[in-house]
Parts: structure tokens; C-alpha cells; sequence
DNA sequence: GTCTATATGAAGATAGAC
DNA sequence: GTCTATCTTCATATAGAC
């Protein structure tokens, strides 16, 4: 049997919100097929290992999905939606200042990426196996989650806040941080998602020049 | 004709170096296998298209490979070997203070992504892809990789030139933000490789809680 | 080392009964 | 909605001539 040497990620658990999945059997596939594409690729997972894992026959998931490709441009929409959803319900609580701001998105970011690392993976991951058809409205929201951040960094800048010399390079360093999450957090992982979170969310401050110092005390 | 909404990375070219580069059709395989994988992933790039993009028959693949999963491991080997040796060589130069070896180190990931961004692609994104046998190598010289920046960090933590709560997390976090640079850049980028580099080292240390107030300046 | 031809299986998807 | 059966295309890989 094939043996890989490194797992394409930690997380094990396929994690969905109820409110991301659909009743009945329609579910079950989105869920088997959130494990399968995030282990394997999209492309390194095919319909019939599908099929077997929810316990039905191929042909079968027709009834709920007219292609396969459909069922990753779900999973690819669920997914940027939950990081945009995450996103604003962290920047919600939160006053004007942009070091508040800049905290409170990556604790957001950050929490999507441990929460659901097997969507995180997928989404942003396999967006470019989707025709532009299928994969535009994932693309769309994807923009807004980071135009978010920038338009933040934006007015730190402009208040003489942060000191970065580059917006653009400040929010890739960010993001890029918070995205590698998804690979390699299990809930079993000794440092748990809060904290993972919260030292995060330190370092975004730090890169932006903004951190106050002592803001994290040793562990 | 199938249209992304998004390429996988923004490089076109499949940049290998001589040194990399085995000599004569094996060579011409590689280097076209390079730019499929990275754009489409391993299972999502046939033998069929490795053939045609190299201007052969499939079956003459077979006479340089002995499968496609050889090919991969090759590009695999030679990716980490490349990030392993671009991180020895920025830091042969530099002295014994951790600051100065975390920026070096930064500098030299960076330089590895954004000199052979498809090579880092793959070689980070495809491993998953390689059985325990063909996939060993690549991934010993990974820890490697690793393991030196957490010494690094660890030996500034010792002398109180850094200060972060978390060894393993400042790693994740520096390591992450340097992969995801191979995903974005390409020679056309407005920012340059080198400046990149030498802010994302800045990023590093200020991560680390170790930057010299306004060492950079805006641009 | 490259070719033509082909073996063998797996891929995504459909037809039509129940 | 699920099944069995199957279509068609494509996959990786091999055989054997030149």
C-alpha cells in the first residue's frame, strides 16, 4: 500500500459547520470530499474513492453534484466565505485603531485556519483546478478578505502607526504567516488555537512596527 | 479551452540551474516536468502533456525515467537541496550573532523562492505526492532546513537577544511567510528579489523581537 | 534513444431500471 | 435517489522494431 513520507497536512478531521453543509446525503459527500481533496489534491482524488467513502456508488453522486468540479467549487466558496466571515466577526468588537485592527483580523484569519485547516487547505490550495466559471465567485471573496487587511495597514500607515516600507509587501508577509496554519495545526497540537492565535496576531504587530513591548510573556 | 480564474503560482518560467539540470533529453523532461507540475500539481499533469511539451513520444519518457513519480522525486530532491544550500551559502559569510544568522537565513530563503519559485512549489507542495521511498531524501533535507533556523533562534533566545514565547512557532511563522513568496513573485514583480529578501529579513527579526528601530525605510 | 503500437486499468460521466 | 451496467476517454506503462 502507498506509504507517503509526509502528510500534505496534520488535520485529520474533515471539520464543517452545520451551517456549511447541506442535509442528507449531499453533505456526507462534501464532507468525504473536503478529506480527499485536502490529503491528496483535488486532482489526486477521484470519483470513485469518492463514491467509497460516503458508502455509494458512483454514479450516485450525480444525483447531487452534476461534476466533480462543482464539489470543489463548493468546498472553495464555503472555504473563502468562512475566512471572510471569520475575518469581520473579529473585526467587529473592535475600536478604530489599526493596531487593534491588524490584531483582531489575524486572530480572525488565524482561528479559520485552525478551525477548519482541511477547507483553509482546499480553498486556497485547489482554486486554481477551477474553471473561471466555477471558481470566480471564490476568487471574488478571496480579494475582499485581503483588500480588508490592506485597507487597514493603509490607515496604520497613514496615521504613522506602523512603519512598513511597503503596503502590499506587509500584508503578504501577514497572510502568507496565518495561511501555513492550515498545514500544520491538529486540535491535538500542544499549543492550542487561542494562543496559537494570539502570538500571531503579536507578530503582525511586529512586522508592522507597531508591536508594545513585552506583549508576550514566555511558554 | 479551460480558462483558471487563477493560476497556481504567477512565475512562467521553469527556472533550473545548469548545475541542476541533468545533461540532454533527461534534462529537457525536467525542466518541462518543473513548469507542469507546478502549474497544474503532480496529479493533475499527465505523461501525455510531459511528452508533448517536450516534443516526444510518451513512451520515449521511459528510456530517461523509469516512471512519473521519479520525476517528481528528482525535482523534489533538487528543490530542497537547492533551499538547503541557498540558506548554507547566506549564512557562510555571516558572524556568530543570531540576529545576523536569522537575517542571513531569511535572506537566503527568500533568494531560493524567488530565484526557483516552481522548484519550491513543487518541491513543498508535491511531497505529499512521493511514496516513503522516493520521497525520504527530500524530506530528511527539509528538516534540515529547518532544524538550522530553530537553532538559530534557540541560541538567541539563550543570549536574550530575542524574545518570543515559542521557538517552534516564530520558526512556523518565518518559514511560512518566506514558502508562500514562491506562490506570488515573478521577475516582473515591481519589488525586486533582493529587496524582498531584505525585508522579509527585517520582518524576521522584528518577528523576533529583535529589530533596530527604522532600519527601513519607505519605498 | 526514439519510434509505433498496444496492453491494461482507471478516469469522469451517462442510461435506464427500480 | 440509488442501483447495475456501460460508454468514452484518458491514464501509466510496456513490447519490440529501427
Amino acid at each position: 500500500m502507498f506509504q507517503a513520507p509526509t502528510r500534505r497536512l496534520a488535520a485529520t478531521d474533515a471539520t464543517l459547520l452545520p451551517a456549511h453543509r447541506p442535509p442528507g446525503t449531499r453533505g456526507e459527500i462534501l464532507a468525504a470530499a473536503l478529506k480527499l481533496f485536502a490529503e491528496r489534491g483535488y486532482a489526486g482524488a477521484s470519483i470513485r474513492e469518492l463514491a467509497d467513502a460516503v458508502g455509494i456508488q458512483p454514479a450516485s453522486l450525480y444525483a447531487h453534484y452534476p461534476s466533480k468540479e462543482h464539489v470543489l467549487a463548493e468546498l472553495c466558496r464555503i472555504g473563502h466565505e468562512e475566512q471572510l466571515r471569520s475575518i469581520r466577526e473579529a473585526l467587529e468588537g473592535c475600536g478604530e485603531d489599526p493596531r487593534e485592527q491588524v490584531a483582531a483580523y489575524v486572530r480572525g484569519h488565524v482561528a479559520m485556519h485552525t478551525s477548519f485547516p482541511m477547507l483553509a487547505v482546499v480553498a486556497n490550495g485547489e482554486l486554481h483546478a477551477l474553471s473561471a466559471k466555477l471558481g470566480g465567485e471564490s476568487a471574488a471573496v478571496r480579494q475582499q478578505s485581503v483588500q480588508t487587511l490592506k485597507d487597514i495597514v493603509q490607515r496604520g500607515l497613514d496615521q504613522g502607526v506602523f512603519e512598513v516600507p511597503n503596503v502590499w509587501l506587509a500584508v503578504a508577509a501577514i497572510g502568507g504567516m496565518g495561511l501555513r496554519v492550515a498545514y500544520w495545526y491538529t486540535p491535538e497540537h500542544e499549543l492550542g488555537a487561542q494562543y496559537i492565535a494570539e502570538v500571531y496576531a503579536e507578530y503582525a504587530l511586529r512586522i508592522l512596527g507597531a508591536a508594545a513591548p513585552g506583549a508576550l510573556r514566555r511558554r
